[in-house]
DNA sequence: TTTTGAGTTGTTCGA
DNA sequence: GTCGAACAACTCAAA
């Protein structure tokens, strides 16, 4: 029998599953697992509402699977975790490591300090390859998907026994206050989070029931599906994989296996996607600073206009563009958006109203349950053209020709904007243009039951192309 | 060092 | 209605 008491400090992997710290853990001796809700070290980039939500339900349903036993914590880990070690006779701590810039600070600091009180160790447990690996030739990070693609996959992800979970945990017998969780206070006083609710179930359980779901109704027509927001097509697993309520790699190997239920070129995409989000974390571990930054450092000179109003009717899904407006309340209402959607909004504020991307990443970032550091700030600069792989200048999103194409029966729109229902055709994806006596048939008032188009498209795309040329490099002649 | 080909997701215009 | 080219120039990756 060991003498060991080890802390499994839980963090962005809140699973029993596929978890190597916590396997590590258990395999020493007794645990005892602990959460800490840091606000202090992430600075402006401190976890959003919708987030909190979902950290919230995630951390009952994994303290459930603890029997009730996991310790929650609010504050400096720095300040807390000598203390704690101190207090409970702790031998050993391991945690699974983060790739945000802060976190890996923090943690850096911390495992030094740790160490002298009790042994430190660490381990993958949130990425198919950790981004200090796949390194070009030279040694630098690539900044091209493609070729960071085409390099990784030489390396099949280390693990390939997933979907297990440690045996007979010995946890840790500690008496400690039965509303701990409530205590962190990540319920918003405002009921808003009552309708995320109805859309998700946050812990590994759901991430489960979810991944299963996928594999059943999208898989399957995965490329083409996953382009129009009405279909189930695409995974929804965001959320359940930021805060590692499932690994990469178990969702990974688990769309490999379906060769008998999927086309293998369908399988494949999906797997593509799952390196896109290993390439945003990619992106934030080598270049730190692309929360706040332009990657291309041009786009400092970029002329973007602030203008709070519009802002503001972009935020609340009241542009008078009906795949934007529903896009956002879909944001609103589910905390979560279709990723081609994302796109279309993106582009918006973007180009057609010169808002700065920031604006737009900060406010999903509230927003958003599967809100990321990582896929947020890779995602918004690349929709700005000031990201790696970015979208070209002239790539300026067309509302009306994305909803004729996308959402052509207006499915997606009817149910997030349903005062547009009566109309139908191209009335729905362009009410401002409509005839008075289709509208008055439908009984919309414009700007009183449905905003007028809040801009003109072709004039802003227009603006969008000029603005971009400011900031081309001048050419030497 | 130089060269070559490619680069997630689009739109418009003119034939 | 359909189709292909143009839309800049640059940067990236690899040979």
């Amino acid at each position: 029998m060991s003498n060991t008491r080890t802390i499994m400090w839980f963090r962005q992997d809140l699973r029993l599953q596929d978890n190597p710290a916590l396997a590590n853990a258990v395999a020493c001796g007794e645990i005892l697992p602990l959460y800490i809700l840091d606000d202090v070290n992430p600075g402006e980039w401190k976890m959003g509402a919708a987030s909190r939500w979902w950290l919230h339900e995630s951390l009952s349903s994994l303290n459930e699977s603890l029997g009730n036993k996991l310790w929650v914590l609010k504050g400096d880990p720095a300040l807390l975790l000598p203390e704690f070690i101190a207090a409970h006779a702790i031998t050993n701590i391991v945690w699974n490591r983060g790739y945000e810039p802060w976190q890996v600070n923090r943690d850096i600091q911390l495992k030094t300090n740790l160490s002298e009180l009790c042994a430190v160790d660490s381990f993958n447990g949130a990425m198919l390859w950790e981004p200090w690996t796949n390194l070009k030739g030279d040694g630098t990070p690539y900044r091209v998907f493609t070729p960071y693609y085409k390099n990784s996959i030489k390396t099949p992800p280390e693990r390939t026994i997933v979907n297990v979970k440690p045996q007979a945990i010995d946890i840790c017998e500690c008496t400690q206050p039965a509303n701990k969780i409530d205590s962190l206070d990540l319920i918003p006083p405002v009921q808003w989070h009552l309708s995320l609710a109805q859309h998700w179930q946050p812990g590994e359980a759901g991430a489960f029931v979810q991944l299963e779901k996928f594999i059943d109704d999208g898989l399957a027509n995965y490329k083409t599906g996953r382009d129009f927001p009405s279909l189930n097509t695409v995974s929804r697993l965001s959320p359940h994989l930021h805060f590692g309520e499932i690994s990469p790699n178990q969702v990974w190997l688990t769309a490999m296996g379906q060769s008998a239920n999927a086309p293998e070129h369908e399988i494949e995409h999906f797997q593509r996607e799952l390196a896109w989000r290993e390439f945003s974390y990619y992106l934030l571990y080598h270049f730190p600073s692309i929360p706040n930054q332009n990657l291309h450092s041009q786009f400092d000179r970029f002329p973007w206009l602030e203008d709070p109003q519009s802002l503001q009717r972009w935020q609340a899904g009241e542009t008078g563009f009906p795949l934007v407006d529903a896009g956002m309340r879909e944001l609103w209402q589910t905390g979560y958006m279709h990723n081609r959607v994302r796109m279309i909004v993106g582009s918006f504020l973007v180009k057609n109203m010169l808002n700065h991307w920031l604006d737009g990443a900060r406010w999903f970032w509230d927003c958003l349950v599967d809100a990321d550091l990582a896929s947020n700030s890779a995602g918004w600069q690349w929709v700005a053209g000031s990201g790696a792989d970015a979208s070209p200048y002239f790539r300026v999103f067309n509302p009306h020709t994305q909803s004729l194409k996308f959402d052509g029966a207006g499915e997606y729109i009817k149910k997030y904007v349903p005062e547009l229902k009566g109309l139908s055709g191209k009335d729905l994806h362009d009410p401002s243009s409509a005839p008075a006596i289709v509208l008055a048939g439908a009984g919309i008032t414009l700007d009183k039951d449905y905003p007028r188009a809040m801009l003109d498209l072709k004039q802003t795309r227009e603006r969008a192309l000029e603005a971009y040329a400011t900031i081309r490099k001048p050419k030497i002649s």
